[in-house]
DNA sequence: GTCTATATAGCGATAGAC
DNA sequence: GTCTATCGCTATATAGAC
């Protein structure tokens, strides 16, 4: 705050402070929240791991709560790409709905997700605003891109799905299934990209046999 | 487990040791691992919970794990009742599905639950067996029933579902939906009865167009 | 066998030197 | 602005009296 080097060129204007420390921190912190949880991380081993000191750390961020839900936030835009959703008239639908939930399965099978969702789900009691920010930056997004996606083939007289929002949450439920659940609760590996195909397959057919154009 | 109670009449002959103590010390433990979680719970406060002293607790369970792992185990007996799996061809199979859906969502959205399951979340890493026990004692014999009345249903004739264990895992998985991930991450309160309703006719809706004959 | 009091260790956060 | 050394607190686990 005292200071000096006015009008020089260097960018080091008044409080520089942060190359690339902040980033390495936060690299750092996020690696050990999401794999060691919240109480399981230590300010150390987040200093040590960063290859900064701990003063360090405390000078960019004011406690570790603070850190924290920085470190969720650059987690939290999971989502699928909306290209994906675009209706493409010349494939089958089949085709193009088992395109979405082959995308989805490796979303939420990638081991980022896994653990962001058990670190929210552990955390679920004391940081609901967490939550919100990762539903609504993810999930969300991808429900109303799948919703937008069921509306249009009702009008191409594709599907027959009174509730296109209800069809949409129905559609990644069963994606999910029962497998996400133990993968979760640790029971189960991720699923792998050749379990997935079948059961892709199998849920586009039990979709389409439900709200296809019969 | 390693008890003995020998072959003597009176109780408190050698050593009896634990009268009730050890089920209070049980009752706390669980209630405040589920509500605080594994690393927020200290041995204080489910000793002072308990009514007893600390030393009193690490004379029942040799210590923190022991006792978390005695505590999840009499938690994880949840399971939906297996008469609700028996299929009752006077009525139709519409309100018979529809029975075990309200069944299930008001079993998966308990507090108690929903608690089990974040923290089997948070501790999968660690504790793989736990999630083992949890799961082939509740959900999978719950998954095994509905397995069951889906095969009596085809052979009935009143439903066509190829893959009969397939078919009870979606069911479960519509049933589950968006909401209770929503749950779990704290984002939404647990169901309640009057959404549940509506939610389960939803799915049972979609299974039957999906499955049902004709 | 059970309780009060304590040893030991680790973590979050801070004070002072370069 | 950054690092080394340290305070204060809490929690796990134990030692000694009834």
């Amino acid at each position: 705050m005292t200071e000096a080097t006015d009008s020089t060129v260097t960018p080091a204007r008044g409080r520089p402070k942060d190359p690339a420390k902040r980033a390495a921190i936060l690299k750092a912190a996020t690696s050990l929240f999401l794999s060691q949880g919240f109480a399981g991380t230590s300010m150390d081993a987040i200093a040590k791991l960063a290859g900064v000191s701990k003063l360090t750390v405390y000078s960019h961020f004011s406690d570790k709560e603070t850190l924290f839900s920085a470190a969720v936030e650059t987690k939290c835009h999971n989502t699928l790409p909306v290209p994906i959703f675009e209706l493409d008239r010349t494939q089958p639908l089949r085709t193009t709905l088992t395109k979405i939930g082959l995308g989805f399965l490796d979303l939420i099978h990638s081991m980022e997700s896994v653990e962001l969702q058990r670190l929210l789900n552990s955390q679920a009691a004391v940081d609901p605003d967490m939550s919100r920010l990762f539903f609504e930056a993810g999930p969300q997004r991808t429900l109303n891109a799948m919703e937008h996606l069921v509306r249009e083939a009702n009008q191409a007289g594709l599907l027959d799905a009174p509730d296109p929002k209800q069809a949409a949450e129905n559609f990644f439920s069963l994606l999910q299934g029962c497998q996400h659940m133990k993968t979760l609760i640790g029971y189960r590996q991720p699923m792998t990209a050749s379990e997935a195909q079948p059961h892709a397959e199998q849920v586009v057919d039990m979709f389409l046999r439900a709200y296809g154009k019969g």
